[in-house]
DNA sequence: CCGTAGATCCACCAATCGGTGGAGGCGGGA
DNA sequence: TCCCGCCTCCACCGATTGGTGGATCTACGG
């Protein structure tokens, strides 16, 4: 018998895997959880199989409740249940240590499957997902932009010039200057409107 | 008897709407769809008293799908429910006739009593979508920009340069600089750069 | 101990952008 | 009918940015 522990925000949501759940004669759903924390408290306390973990979450997001996870109790598998197959998430909830990572649109019968795959250590990912990371591993540190870089295009995102953004971080402007470089040729673009709008289809910006 | 259609893409929030419903005396779940085609076709066939849409869907989304049934079946009222309550979607769900808008959030107790004052024709609408709405009614068009500055927006952000942007619109290299000083002024930004930033910000680019 | 990655800084120049103050045409609503 | 919002276009100028090709320093791991 798998024991499954549920986080999800969304009672909604709940509702419907506790009910396709309900069909599995294998599983049963031992708890649920509607934030991050409180994820990581039930899963400490009932210590399920398997963890159905949501991403974008209140209080502590998916990605560092899986982190948490993985420390605190090594042999719960966390396989990660989100709406978005962007290539930012899919990226961290792995490092995180996520098993597996589905999409909503999963059908309850992939579900079930994926379940049960996490609980033998199988990893399980969506086929969207796959290609995401095909793409990722094949250009290695391209498109991960260093903490200072990330800096740089957030007080650039946020209106500063880069003489700005260089009183901002107390350094000098040929320094901004040539963090942009480098974050033009990570991003593959030409120039700081398109760097932007590449670090919010990246997640990197808020 | 209130008779409710659900119109969303995943299949466990189907579900889990569904089993919400089951427990409702007065309310009957007559069909399901999974996109904003085929939810037009089944409202036009069942001719239900409410439609609970989802907003992001494949095929049509719940915008549209929203807009076509109030012009084909007016009396069939329309609930959204979405998992986003950015300030770009309320407005546009408004717009084409969502007597309602609730996040997915809500509990099952309110998403009844949603249904049941949808149904009496009387709007309701999510906390947090109020507070949008009410920001956005305070400075009228402050903040709405035009479909073509959402153009060039867009194409700014894609990397174009003005006279590339010029080109792809075919307009003059001073037009593009004219839209773009409209666009400053209603972001209330100084540069294209946070022009993207804000565009993002408020879903206007993809 | 050396290589690598990250952060810092420099100079120079062409290209692009932002600011300002216009102007004309066109369509819909008062 | 007239006004307003929107789209289009112009000129000029200073400010800013992007491109290039370096350089030094530190921290880390093999």
């Amino acid at each position: 018998m798998i024991r499954l522990l549920i986080v999800d925000d969304h009672p909604i949501v709940r509702g419907g895997l506790r009910d396709t759940f309900a069909y599995a004669e294998d599983i049963v759903v031992v708890g649920e959880a509607g934030d991050g924390a409180e994820g990581i408290e039930r899963a400490t306390a009932l210590v399920p199989d398997v963890v159905l973990m949501d991403l974008r979450m209140p209080v502590l997001d998916g990605v560092a409740a899986t982190a948490t996870l993985r420390e605190r109790t090594p042999d719960v598998r966390v396989l990660v249940l989100t709406t978005f197959d962007s290539e930012s998430d899919v990226l961290p909830a792995i490092e995180a240590g996520a098993i597996g990572y589905l999409l909503k649109d999963a059908l309850p019968d992939e579900l079930m499957r994926a379940v049960r795959a996490a609980a033998r250590g199988e990893s399980v990912l969506a086929p969207s997902v796959t290609q995401h990371l095909m793409g990722q591993i094949r250009r290695p540190s391209a498109g991960t932009l260093t903490d200072r870089e990330k800096q740089v295009l957030q007080l650039v995102a946020n209106g500063n010039s880069n003489r700005d953004a260089a009183k901002a971080l107390f350094i000098g402007e040929a320094s901004i200057k040539t963090h942009l470089q480098h974050i033009y040729d990570k991003l593959g673009v030409r120039d700081r409107a398109s760097a932007v709008a590449e670090g919010y289809r990246r997640r990197l910006l808020t």
